[in-house]
RNA sequence: GGGCCGGUAGCUCAGUGGUAGAGCAUCUGACUUUUAAUCAGGUGGUCGUGGGUUCGAUCCCCACCCGGCUCACCA
C-alpha cells in the first residue's frame, strides 16, 4: 500500500511521464490517488462507454469539408440572415478546448490550433447516439461535427450540431482556461501542450516559417541557387567554435557536426556556381542562454564578384523586405523598444567606434593606433575595467573592447564593420591594411544578428591565417580554427573574389516576434533531461 | 562555470515551526443561446530530492536535482 502510495506521489511530479500505475491504481479507490490519475480513471471509464455506444476507440479517419480557421477566416463577417440563405452545412474536426453545459444542451469549443469556433449541441438537433456521445466528451477530446452555420443570440459565430464523431480521446486534463501554460520548463519540453493553451505560440512558430519562406523567395528572386552540405564533417570549420563529435562505425572515424557550412559554400563558388545559400542547423558546444542554443538555424549564402560593401546595401535590402512581408512593416516593438528595419542602417567602423567610446569614457583622447598595438590596447582594457583576452594581440582586445563598450546599445540595426584581421581568419584584408579585413557584423536588438565579409580567396595568404590559427590553439584556444588542407586547395583553383553572409535565422525571428528568448522561437529548445530517478 | 530567484493539487497561485489553502479543472445534482456561464455539494497534496536541527519541518540549516534571469563565452 505505502508503495502504490509512492507512486502515485511520483507521477504527480511527473505529469510528462506516461502513466505506468494501471492496474496498481485500479482498486485504491479515489481518496487514495491524484487528481490526475482520478481524471485519467475517469476519462478512460468514458471511453469504455463512447465505444459501448458503437464509437470506434480510434477511428482511422473523418472526411471534412472545412477546417476550423477555414470557417472562421471565411465566415468570420458574415450576418446571422446571410448565414441562413443560403444554408452553411459544414463537416469540420478538432480539439475540445472548453465545455459549457447546460443539461439538455452544451457550447462545446473547438479549436484546429489556429481559431476557434463554437459548436452547439442540444438534444433535439442529435440523434440519442450522438447526444449520449456529447455527454461522454472531456476537454481535450478530438471530435468531428456536422451541422451548419448560424450565430447565437449573442452574435457569435457557432456551428448547430447534426451529429457527432467521436475521433480520439484526450487522457490527461489540459492546462486551465483563464491562464493556460505559464511553467516556461513544461511549456518547452512539452510544446505541443503550450501549443494547445497558448495561440500566441502558435502564431511565433508561423511567423518563424513564413520568415524562412520570405527569405528563400528574396534570394531565389536574385539568382541564388539553393543547395544543402554536410552537416557531419571530417574537420569542422567555417568558424571559432568548439564542435560537438560523433563517430561513423562502418568508416571507423570520427565526425564533427558541422559549426558552419562556410567552407563547403565557398567550395561550390569554386565550382561556379556564383550565388549559393544554405538555410540549415549549425551546431555548436557552448553554454546556452536566451541568445544561444546549441543547435541554431543559420542562412549563409555567397555571392560572386561583390564585396561587403555591396552585400551592407543587400543585407538592408533583405532584412527590409523581409520584415515588411512577414509582419507588414519595417517599424516593429521589441521589449521597450520600436526597431526600424528600415533602410539605410548605421554603419560603425570597429576601432573608431571604440576609440571614440573609450575616450568619452575616460576623459581622455584615444587613437585608432592605440588600439592597433598589442601594449597600448591592452593597457586601454586595463582602464576601461575590459577584461583582455587571454591570448592573442591587439586584434582580440580591440574587438573585446568594442563588444564591452557598444553591443549592448546597438538596437536599432547597425552594421559594425572593419574588423581586426586576427580574429577573423576566413576574411580578406582591406587593400594597403593588413591587420583590418572587410567585414562586417550587423547588430539588432542588442545582439548580433549578421556576419558577412569580403571572402578571403588568396590560398597562400589562407594558409598562413590557419597556421596562425593552429598556434592559437596550441595556446589553449579551443575554438581557434583548425587546418583544412583540402579546402586550400580550393582555393588554389582560384575562386572567384565573393562576398559573404550569414544571418541567425532564429534571432531575426526572436526579432520579428518580439520574443525575449531564443527557446521562444525554437519550438523543442535543448533542455537537460529529468532525472530518470 | 559564478551570482541571484524559483519548484506547494492536473493548471494558475496564496501560505505557516504545531494535522495544508483559494480559483479553475474534475465528480454529484439543477439548468435547451452560454462566453472565465451560473447555483449547491464533494474529491483531489510524502509542499522538487536527500540529509540535519527540533518534542514536532512544507517552513530553519546543508547538499543535490530541475528551471528562470544574469555574468563569463559565442552567432
Amino acid at each position: 500500500m505505502k508503495a502504490s502510495w509512492w507512486i502515485n506521489g511520483r507521477l504527480n511530479r511527473n505529469p510528462w511521464r506516461p502513466l505506468r500505475c494501471r492496474g496498481r491504481c485500479v482498486g485504491l479507490g479515489p481518496s487514495r490517488m491524484s487528481s490526475e490519475v482520478v481524471q485519467t480513471e475517469q476519462r478512460k471509464a468514458n471511453l469504455e462507454a463512447i465505444t459501448r455506444l458503437g464509437f470506434a476507440a480510434y477511428p482511422n479517419q473523418f472526411e471534412t469539408t472545412h477546417s476550423v480557421s477555414g470557417l472562421v477566416e471565411a465566415y468570420r463577417d458574415k450576418t446571422a440572415a446571410e448565414l441562413e440563405a443560403p444554408r452553411v452545412d459544414t463537416v469540420t474536426a478538432g480539439r475540445i478546448v472548453s465545455i459549457r453545459s447546460f443539461g439538455k444542451a452544451s457550447f462545446v469549443v473547438l479549436s484546429d490550433g489556429r481559431s476557434r469556433l463554437q459548436v452547439y449541441v442540444r438534444q433535439d438537433a442529435l440523434s440519442e447516439r450522438d447526444y449520449q456521445l456529447s455527454k461522454l466528451l472531456d476537454i481535450g477530446d478530438q471530435v468531428g461535427v456536422a451541422g451548419h452555420l448560424f450565430r447565437t443570440k449573442t452574435n457569435e459565430l457557432s456551428i448547430w450540431a447534426a451529429k457527432l464523431e467521436f475521433l480520439a480521446k484526450c487522457f490527461l486534463p489540459l492546462p486551465e482556461k483563464w491562464h493556460g501554460l505559464q511553467d516556461v520548463e513544461v511549456r518547452y519540453r512539452q510544446r505541443y501542450l503550450d501549443l494547445i493553451v497558448n495561440p500566441d505560440v502558435r502564431r511565433v512558430f508561423e511567423t518563424r516559417t513564413r520568415t524562412v519562406a520570405a527569405i528563400r523567395e528574396f534570394l531565389n528572386g536574385h539568382g541564388f541557387l539553393e543547395v544543402e552540405t554536410p552537416m557531419m564533417q571530417p574537420i569542422a570549420g567555417g568558424a571559432l567554435a568548439r564542435p560537438f563529435v560523433t563517430h561513423h562505425n562502418a568508416l571507423d572515424m570520427n565526425l564533427f557536426l558541422r559549426i558552419a557550412p562556410e567552407l563547403y559554400l565557398k567550395r561550390l563558388t569554386v565550382g561556379g556556381i556564383e550565388r549559393v545559400f544554405e538555410i540549415n542547423r549549425n551546431f555548436r558546444n557552448e553554454g546556452i542562454s536566451t541568445q544561444h542554443n546549441p543547435e541554431f538555424t543559420m542562412l549563409e549564402f555567397y555571392w560572386a564578384y561583390v564585396d561587403y560593401r555591396r552585400l551592407m546595401d543587400f543585407t538592408e535590402e533583405l532584412l527590409s523586405t523581409v520584415a515588411r512581408q512577414v509582419i507588414g512593416t519595417t517599424q516593429f516593438p521589441f521589449g521597450d523598444h520600436t526597431i526600424d528595419m528600415s533602410a539605410p542602417f548605421r554603419r560603425l567602423s570597429l576601432r573608431d567606434a571604440a576609440a571614440e567610446r573609450a575616450g568619452a569614457r575616460l576623459g581622455t583622447t584615444v587613437t585608432v593606433e592605440e588600439l592597433r598595438h598589442p601594449d597600448s590596447a591592452r593597457q586601454l582594457a586595463v582602464r576601461l575595467g575590459v577584461a583582455p583576452p587571454k591570448g592573442g594581440g591587439a586584434g582580440k582586445v580591440a574587438a573585446a573592447i568594442f563588444e564591452a563598450l557598444w553591443e549592448a546599445e546597438l538596437v536599432q540595426p547597425t552594421f559594425v564593420y572593419d574588423f581586426p584581421t586576427e580574429v577573423s581568419p576566413l576574411s580578406k584584408q582591406k587593400p594597403g591594411d593588413p591587420d583590418t579585413v572587410e567585414r562586417f557584423e550587423l547588430y539588432v536588438g542588442g545582439f548580433e544578428v549578421a556576419n558577412a565579409f569580403s571572402e578571403l580567396n588568396d590560398p597562400v595568404e589562407q594558409r598562413r591565417r590557419f597556421e596562425a590559427q593552429l598556434a592559437d590553439r596550441a595556446a589553449g584556444d579551443q575554438e581557434a580554427h583548425a587546418m583544412d588542407d583540402d579546402y586550400v586547395r580550393a582555393l588554389e583553383y582560384g575562386m572567384p573574389p565573393a562576398g559573404g553572409e550569414g544571418i541567425g535565422i532564429d534571432r531575426l525571428v526572436m526579432l520579428l516576434t518580439n520574443s525575449p528568448s531564443i527557446r521562444d522561437v525554437i519550438l523543442f529548445p535543448l533542455l537537460r533531461p529529468r532525472s530518470a530517478e
